[in-house]
DNA sequence: CTCTCGATTACCT
DNA sequence: GGTAATCGAGAGC
């Protein structure tokens, strides 16, 4: 497969958000190999963006939406869960893209024993499930993910047939933006999705 | 320094 | 459909 450049990071974080949908996500352990197509996506921006960590400026924890494009962005939140972004902007200073869940693709037993669950459908439709799945934690915060070697990477995928835009899960405020994007044939999303309700693109 | 609350999940009714 | 768990970031004093 082929790792995605980094001039593919250098747009809006909604054109990287609904592109990335259909590519694979590879993570690298020292015995194993895990990957998942992506199927669910979150566009993050900055000024233009109140749900957006990066919307009050740069701090400790968010420095990464500052820097290079095509960099892993990852952090704890409500005390359990982490949630991995890949760093995405064109005209301003920062942006990420979240991935919300996946495909499980190859590893499927080796995720199930860091989910510590059995069923398929479950291990990483969600944020938080899949950074479990997959073993990434604070520790990634900052990987590169066009690099070849790199113990994260973002690779082509077969192209998505349909991309849907919907609004953003889990936030309190900029809900009316329609950031989310989802291949809506997918079994692996991280909620069921009436389709009537979703504006078509 | 203290306090609020979250880009969530799992489990309950 | 509702909510407890859990803890660090960051905002406010």
């Amino acid at each position: 497969m082929v790792i995605l450049p980094r001039s593919f990071y250098k747009r809006s974080t909604t054109e990287v958000a609904r592109e990335l949908i259909g590519k694979v996500i590879v993570r690298r352990l020292k015995d194993h190999k895990l990957s998942g197509v992506i199927v669910e996506t979150e566009a993050y921006g900055q000024a233009d963006d109140p749900a957006s960590h990066a919307f009050r400026g740069m701090t400790k924890r968010n420095s990464v939406m500052f820097g290079e494009v095509g960099t892993a962005y990852v952090y704890f939140t409500y005390g359990n869960h982490h949630c991995i972004n890949i760093t995405a902007r064109n005209r301003l200073l920062a942006g990420a893209v979240l991935i919300r869940s996946i495909a499980p693709q190859e590893g499927i037993s080796e995720m199930k024993r860091l989910r510590a669950r059995d069923d398929h459908h479950v291990l990483t439709t969600g944020p938080g499930k899949l950074a479990q799945a997959m073993n990434i934690t604070c520790s990634q915060n900052g990987v590169d993910v066009t690099e070849p070697d790199s113990e994260l990477t973002i690779e082509d995928g077969s192209p998505c047939r349909m991309v849907i835009a919907t609004p953003r899960i889990g936030i309190s405020r900029g809900k009316e933006l329609q950031w989310r994007f989802i291949d809506p044939s997918s079994e692996f999303l991280s909620r069921k999705t009436r389709l009537a309700s979703l504006q078509v693109k």
